[in-house]
DNA sequence: TTTTTGATCTATAAAATTTATTTAATGGTA
DNA sequence: TACCATTAAATAAATTTTATAGATCAAAAA
């Protein structure tokens, strides 16, 4: 093994030819030069250096080792500088999670608000329902994750962020497409097309059907919106979305919604880290851009008025 | 400044995942690990490692900076490699020195020779007269010479080699050309043509004529043996030059020479280096080569008979 | 299943040791 | 004389060890 430090001092008394400036150069004195020298010496069984009077020059073994103290060297700089970057957060990674909803209808628009301010750290979006990103956490795949509140967990730290409406979706001509309001004993009675198990969706809703004291009759489950809207506009049954998610269907008359029993439904947003890691700066630095959004932010708003929130910050 | 210390336990850290197996691969103990691994990380002012149980994994900046400690350490490797292989004479320079008629009659064949047994030193080869070679070796600039001993010096060591036959050519037709034997003090009538001051045949020459109580007429000088043979060949003047040196001229009767009164004379070559100054592996392994043909080739036998025995030698 | 036990890791603190550096004095060279 | 390198002893700094604690996991036992 080589010792660097006196491989260092071998590079600047090989750049000077001369142990004083080299120790100059160290901030040492001179004899810690010539000591770490001979060391150096005596380690590679050469002698580098030819000494002539007072002054020093290389011997051919010096000299090419010269040419690999000198690459070695440049290369620390680099690492120092890349170091730096990382504590100035011109580089790094941030490895997100989130659900494919969030990440479809407002993830763009907070990794841009993000990019804007730290345009060199790179940004891993990862997807999956709430309870997978909570596993992801855990499992130190990723740092941060925005993602509804799945289940609790007691090493997660959540965050209430935002809140997202939930609609009952259900096919325009559905016959309770048309009633003024519908009670969960109601849609108990519709066979449901349910978001798979992890989404805070299903949490959500199932939580809903037992404190009226029903259940919802379960036709089909599965992770891809497109599907349940799909399927929904086919009258094979009814679901519950994300408002945002099906506002152009709304729109155009594929998909209908009736208001609940009860005023409206709201899913919470969370951001979700671990509670005993520490987060790193890239992390830190997310989340601090998202607490700017906040407080007021942080009420019954739909991302709707919160993206328009941060455009109007941004455009300041 | 990076402390290559702590990077080096970084490096095997990272690389096996657990402080106990780098401690195992570094021969220290897992404590030392630790305690290097957080003073690298209060250095970076950067979380290299996440701590999750009794396992470590990287963080992003961890996985960035190990990008580059890997490329170091194979570096590292290299470095050594290369110190090995200068040890083992594997690799490395000879830097030589040598007047123009010995390079030119036989360091080819010590080079070769030398070259047979250290294949992958490179023989850097100078040229000059006797005395610019001794100047060479006092500047460092070569660290063996092959030469005449042009000048006493000393801080240089002249081994004693082989001997080289001088001969007085003169043109076919010069009136002495036929004379059964010439005196030095005849020689003095004639215009002598001359090498070049620091030439060690011309240190011979002037020194036997003073032996004799005379001087050269010095009608020219040159370095350029070429030049010597054609102005003698027209009859400008007589010379002197190494036997070996105008067997074609003389064997072709270009050229002529009478023999000597006193008997024949012997221009000593030396293998010179300095007395206060280590010498390099390779310029030892030169001289140990050259070594090995002595010591009845230390005699009176030109180099004919030297590289006959070489030759002998080698085809063993 | 749940609890317990033992093995395995990492972390920490203090002491011991090794390594590097300074101080002071010496010697050689221009 | 001034400058630079070397040497040796003393000192300072760094690294490592020893000893110990805390945390987690897997297998064994309740």
């Amino acid at each position: 093994m080589i010792n660097f430090n006196q491989l260092r001092v071998f590079y600047q008394t090989a750049k000077y030819l001369s142990c004083t400036r080299a120790a100059e150069k160290l901030y040492i004195t001179q004899p810690a030069v010539t000591a770490q020298l001979k060391f150096l010496e005596e380690f590679c069984g050469l002698k580098l250096f030819k000494r002539k009077g007072r002054n020093i020059y290389l011997t051919d073994e010096g000299t090419i080792l010269q040419d690999y103290a000198i690459r070695i060297f440049e290369y620390e700089k680099e690492i120092e500088h890349v170091i730096d970057d990382m504590k100035e957060l011109k580089r790094g990674v941030l490895r997100l999670g989130t659900t494919k909803t969030y990440a479809r209808y407002f993830m763009p628009f907070l990794m841009t608000t993000f990019h804007e301010s730290y345009s060199n750290i790179k940004i891993n979006l990862d997807e999956g329902s709430s309870l997978d990103m909570i596993h992801s956490l855990l499992d130190l795949r990723n740092e941060v994750a925005v993602i509804a509140k799945a289940e609790d967990n007691p090493d997660v730290c959540f965050v209430p962020f935002s809140q997202e409406e939930l609609v009952v979706i259900l096919a325009p001509d559905h016959h309770l497409a048309h009633k003024k309001v519908v009670s969960f004993r109601e849609l108990g009675e519709e066979p449901i097309i349910m978001k798979e198990v992890g989404s805070g969706t299903r949490r959500l809703v199932n939580e809903l059907f037992s404190l009226n004291d029903c259940a919802p009759d379960i036709l089909m489950e599965t992770s891809n919106t497109e599907f349940i809207k799909q399927l929904v506009q086919r009258g094979e049954g009814v679901s519950f979305l994300v408002r945002e998610a099906v506002g152009v269907e709304l729109r155009e008359r594929k998909l209908a919604t009736v208001p609940l029993e009860g005023g409206k439904i709201f899913l919470d947003v969370s951001i979700a880290y671990l509670k005993n890691q520490h987060l790193s700066r890239t992390g830190q630095a997310f989340l601090d851009i998202l607490g700017k959004l906040s407080p007021e932010d942080i009420s019954l708003q739909g991302i709707g008025t919160l993206m328009a929130k941060m455009l109007s910050r941004r455009n300041k």
